[in-house]
RNA sequence: GGCGACGUACCCAAGCGGUCUAAGGGAGCGGUCUGCAAAACCGUUAUUCACCGGUUCGAAUCCGGUCGUCGCCUCCA
């Protein structure tokens, strides 16, 4: 296996070395907890879903740290217009994460570490920077990287300082700082902030964003990592931020390769909160959408590719898994011993499509041409009892990687169930009428009956 | 103003200088199968890759320009 990814901070495809041989050190971003995450959101974490399970696909070990930022502006604006602490909101909206992360199928990390639960890790590393002269505290209790004392700053997001436009963004910031384009590592206590004050030698406060990604990442898997990961606005500023403080923290190249997922966008505008064209998972559920249907459509256009929502998205994400589950129903069906063709796996197009920067849509494509491939064979019932089993083994393989064909058992309901027994008894009585309309009544409820050989089988629509 | 990405069929999308008269998914149309459907299969829907020019024996693929869309430029995944 020879991985190549996109390093955003050399804008060149590389190839995978782990530091240690067979362990990939994995960081990735996670959400600010103020708020349900929007499947925008879920597009990030499903890319990095994809790239730890082809990882492991590979045989390669992952060591994978996400971080949970439960502090910062917008939780404790939240909080304070629910009336609730921010560990209840923070809490709340960690579980909901949670929850959505499991819907989608998404792999746990090993650690989920949040923000608040590192606060002295990050005031200690702090202090460190200040005793080195690159941080600042003022009169407010604050503490402010400053970014002079770093010459490659910029050097991430092909900022140069010296031009960067001092915008709305900066002039809203109400702290005291030396230089506009400095960043917070500290910010002082305010009263609009409420229960939220940690400890520190030059003032209680809280700490600013970044730092929690520099401490973390560092307690968890070290110094150096093999793998950062983040959406494309992370880039600047925070992973900028984030590489300037663990550089300067240690020496080392603190990140091999920074990858960076594009946008979701919705009607032509990136989805999120501020312009409110966001969706959330619960609602799309609700919607009568399946989960594997939003992992599929967020799965499969390439990462670094704009990605356009839409409602027919899922619709056409849900017939595509339909196709791969049909093949998988039609293997199980062949006789073990049957004797016929024995057409070859596509393994070595998987993984040549998955090696050149998760070429998803390269190996999608080989594996539907192989599963029409088997269709072909298994209408004419010419495919043998050993390649069916090899067959099903394979797809069981790809599917470790898509997470979209044998994971939510679906279930139906009681009535939905005697409703397909009274149609099967109607069928039997030859009541085409009655067993139609049983069929057109649970279609209007998205699940489609189909009679075949060997009796009828339901499915999502 | 600075930096960057993208534009392939009705929709989505692969393609990384020749095997491209361009994978794959969805959708439509005709057929096989079926009680009728659905699924699956067979056939069909781009001699063409935003537009213009250039490099090359050869370009969807490289270079330049034009048009269009979008993103980032201090706390957005």
């Amino acid at each position: 296996m020879t991985l190549k990814l996109y390093n955003t901070l050399s804008r060149r495809l590389e190839t995978l070395e782990p530091i240690e041989p067979g362990v990939v050190r994995l960081y990735t971003c996670g959400p600010t907890v103020y708020d349900t995450a929007h499947i925008g959101n879920f597009r990030t974490f499903i890319f990095e879903d994809l790239l730890k399970r082809y990882l492991k696909y590979s045989g390669l070990k992952v060591r994978h740290v996400m971080n949970v930022t439960d502090v910062d502006d917008r939780t404790i604006e939240r909080a304070a217009e629910e009336g609730q602490t921010l560990a209840e909101l923070t809490g709340r909206y960690c579980a909901q994460f949670q929850q959505d992360l499991s819907a989608l199928n998404i792999l746990p990390a090993d650690h989920l570490p949040r923000a608040t639960e590192f606060i002295p890790q990050m005031v200690a590393g702090i202090q460190t920077l200040i005793d080195q002269g690159q941080a600042y505290t003022t009169d407010d209790g604050s503490v402010y990287f400053n970014i002079s004392s770093y010459p490659e700053y910029g050097r991430l997001a092909r900022l140069n300082p010296e031009q960067m436009v001092v915008g709305e963004r900066v002039a809203a910031d109400d702290y005291a700082k030396e230089e506009p384009r400095d960043f917070a590592l500290w910010k002082g206590y305010k009263p609009s902030d409420r229960d939220s004050r940690w400890p520190a030698p030059w003032g209680e406060g809280r700490p600013g964003w970044h730092i929690e990604c520099s401490i973390m990442s560092t307690h968890f898997l070290g110094e150096q990592l093999d793998i950062h990961c983040g959406g494309v606005d992370n880039i600047f500023p925070h992973h900028e931020n984030e590489l300037a403080q663990s550089r300067c923290l240690h020496a080392g190249p603190f990140v091999n390769l920074w990858l960076h997922s594009e946008h979701l966008i919705v009607d032509g505008r990136k989805m999120s909160k501020s312009l409110g064209n966001f969706y959330i998972l619960p609602d799309l559920l609700e919607k009568g959408f399946s989960p594997e249907a939003v992992r599929y459509t967020l799965l499969s256009t390439h990462y670094r590719k704009k990605l356009n929502f839409t409602f027919d998205r899922l619709q056409e994400s849900q017939q595509a898994i339909n196709r791969l589950r049909e093949l998988a129903r039609r293997l199980e069906e062949v006789p073990a011993g049957h004797k016929g063709m024995a057409p070859a796996v596509p393994d070595a197009a998987v993984a040549a499509a998955l090696d050149d920067d998760l070429n998803i849509a390269g190996a999608l494509g080989a594996i539907f041409a192989w599963a029409h491939e088997l269709f072909g064979l298994l209408d004419r019932e010419r495919l043998s009892g050993a390649s069916a089993g090899e067959g099903l083994a394979a797809l069981g393989r790809y599917d470790e990687i898509l997470g979209v064909v044998f994971f939510s058992p679906s279930t139906l309901d009681e009535e939905v169930t005697a409703l397909i027994a009274e149609r099967e008894a109607a069928r039997q009585n030859e009541d085409w009428a009655r067993a139609d309309e049983i069929r057109e009544q649970l279609q209007q409820r998205g699940i489609l009956l189909e009679d075949t050989s060997t009796g009828t089988i339901w499915k999502r629509g």
